[in-house]
DNA sequence: GCCGTTTTCGGCCCGACTGTTTTCAGTCG
């Protein structure tokens, strides 16, 4: 049992308990018990059998969750759990991830309709007998009919690092294995794609096919698809994120490789680019085919260098392939020299203890430290965020005049620039005075509420945001939550045209949850000028590796270094900031 | 259910909007 399983056990408990509508407070111990254990940095499993160790030990772990905890770790599940797995119907948790509808809704849907399904939902909705129920009415019926509709679009795909962490683990389970010779991941997840349907991962040696045995047996598989002599696909988990493993002879790897990281269209214009030349390829290789006699010559398959090579073309980087030009470009010799994560010197919205993140300012700048980064900036909450404890004026002042005292010292090896995020309100005026923000070094301005606003109030908000002397940049433009909730509409191309002329910078947010701005969004901004800024938004110190995610994005977008300013090193970036401060 | 301590129980991040009402519960962030 993995720390991630004892933590959605807690969260799916907590979810129920709310449907069931037990003490409010019992609750958000499961779920401070759950977040705490999802980033703890030992195995819970460990603790709990190690006759030395006691799990209550574990901050926000006491003795009732530690009977929990034991009884996960023997049954997977706890008495509460499977009580309320009896009361409710199977698609219980489903019904709260629709937009519109807690747990109070929920329950009575249960109680009065009986519902079992999201289809009996649907049904209920439309023929407009939710409004039966005290306080629901028609707009309440369409806005489920929506969230039911989002529902739908996002079920049975999976966030970014999800699916990352499912091949990482599989990779790992398969390292060392004598006559395995390499695991690679293909499909989306290679491409880097935001949301993944299903992992793709090709092996190679001539163990390969005892590496389909060992998947097929994992500890997390709930579900075998299909066990061939060459491939295997299974389901891990509840959440059934479908896994396929082929097995490949080397002399094809290339060529397979390249096919099975798509994507489907990159593909059918190489393969069309390939019979233009008198030419074949497929999964087995790129072949010569004689005109005359039909036969077939292999000319390239083991490398996807040279599958490429010999189409004419440079190697083309998984994330460009898209056919969104990427084909003439490697033709051209024109492919950009894409953003790697080694050039990243810094990492410029995260948050602390001071709102409603989980490490110290101390504790965040030692692990921006560990990974080599030469600066960092704090950029909290501002006080529109009251859930999160956000900063008011004078603790914004007072920030800025610890952070500059801490750099005279230099007690923590990096440099730390003071920063906000600070609240854009609905009228887009900023949630903190200007004379406040003008004693930090960075200010990203977010928008974190009225999201329902038409395009055009949306647009005016945020150009009249732009208009602050102080903005450095606007944190997580879209404001979308993958798999969640959709981008907020606005005039795009006018937002980022008077961000580009005020020097205003646009953030790539690295939570797998957000990846805002999307790559076509990136895309489009680089089109007409725009920087960017590359940046967790971590809330625990272990989320600042979630960098890579933010990198992935920023290459599907075509991002060269260049085009990112916290690849700049301390001093260049420093004097960046300088000039946008007199800049304005 | 956890924590801290005042060792036995009280406090535990808050504020605003929405759609339904006719004064507010439920949802969201």
């Amino acid at each position: 049992m993995e720390n991630r399983d004892f933590s959605r056990i807690l969260a799916e408990t907590a979810d129920l308990m709310e449907i069931a509508g037990d003490d409010g407070f019992r609750i958000r111990s499961y779920r401070n018990g759950a977040a705490t254990i999802e980033s703890y940095p030992e195995r819970i499993s460990d603790i709990l059998a190690s006759p030395e160790r006691k799990i209550t030990d574990v901050p926000g772990i006491g003795k009732g969750l530690a009977v929990v905890l034991h009884e996960i770790e023997t049954t997977g599940s706890c008495e509460r759990r499977d009580e309320l797995l009896q009361k409710f119907p199977a698609a219980a948790l489903d019904f709260l991830q629709i937009q519109g509808l807690g747990p109070k809704s929920v329950a009575l849907l249960f109680e009065h309709f009986k519902v079992q399904t999201i289809d009996d939902l649907e049904k209920l909705c439309l023929e407009k007998k939710l409004r039966e129920l005290p306080r629901m009415g028609a707009k309440l019926e369409e806005k489920v009919l929506r969230g039911i509709a989002q529902f739908r679009e996002h079920k049975g795909r999976f966030l970014l690092n999800v699916a990352d962490a499912a091949a990482q683990e599989i990779i790992a389970s398969l390292e060392g294995i004598e006559g395995i010779e390499a695991v690679t991941t293909a499909g989306s997840l290679r491409r880097g794609k935001e949301t993944i349907g299903d992992v793709d991962l090709l092996v190679t040696g001539p163990a390969a096919a005892l590496a389909l045995d060992r998947v097929a047996s994992g500890p997390r598989v709930y579900e075998v698809l299909g066990r061939g002599s060459n491939k295997t696909s299974v389901k891990l988990g509840r959440e059934g994120l479908q896994v396929d493993v082929r097995a490949l002879d080397s002399s094809s790897f290339g060529a397979a490789l390249q096919y099975f990281t798509g994507s489907k269209e990159h593909n059918v214009a190489l393969r069309q680019r390939a019979v233009r030349m008198g030419l074949k390829l497929s999964e087995y290789g790129l072949f010569k085919v004689d005109a005359a006699t039909g036969a077939e010559t292999k000319i390239a398959g083991e490398s996807e260098e040279g599958v490429y090579a010999a189409l004419g073309l440079d190697w083309i980087p998984p994330e460009l392939r898209e056919n969104n030009g990427e084909i003439e470009l490697a033709e051209a010799h024109k492919l950009p020299k894409l953003i790697r994560l080694a050039d990243i010197r810094g990492d410029l919205h995260m948050h602390t203890t001071s709102s409603d993140g989980r490490g110290t300012l101390e504790e965040m700048a030692e692990a921006a430290r560990a990974l080599g980064y030469e600066y960092i900036a704090i950029t909290d909450h501002s006080k529109a965020m009251a859930m999160t404890g956000g900063l008011d004026e004078k603790r914004v002042t007072d920030f800025a005049r610890a952070v500059r005292r801490i750099n005279e010292t230099g007690d923590l090896g990096i440099r730390i620039f003071s920063g906000l995020e600070c609240d854009i309100l609905k009228d887009g005026v900023m949630d903190i005075a200007e004379d406040a923000l003008a004693e930090l070094d960075i200010v990203i301005g977010s928008v974190h509420s009225h999201m329902n606003l038409e395009a055009a109030a949306m647009t005016d908000r945020l150009l009249a945001a732009l208009e602050s002397p102080h903005l450095t940049a606007l944190g997580h433009p879209t404001g979308r939550l993958l798999l969640h909730r959709d981008p907020f509409p606005f005039d795009f191309d006018v937002v980022i045209g008077d961000a580009v002329s005020r020097g205003v910078w646009l953030e790539i947010n690295a939570s797998p949850e957000r990846l805002d701005l999307s790559a076509a969004h990136v895309r489009a901004a680089r089109a007409r000028g725009a920087k960017f800024l590359i940046d967790t938004d971590a809330h625990h110190p272990k989320s600042l590796a979630n960098m890579r995610y933010g990198i992935l994005t920023a290459r599907r977008g075509g991002l060269e270094a260049h085009d990112v300013v916290n690849t700049f090193s301390l001093k260049h970036f420093a004097a960046a900031l300088r000039r946008h401060q007199t800049h304005q």
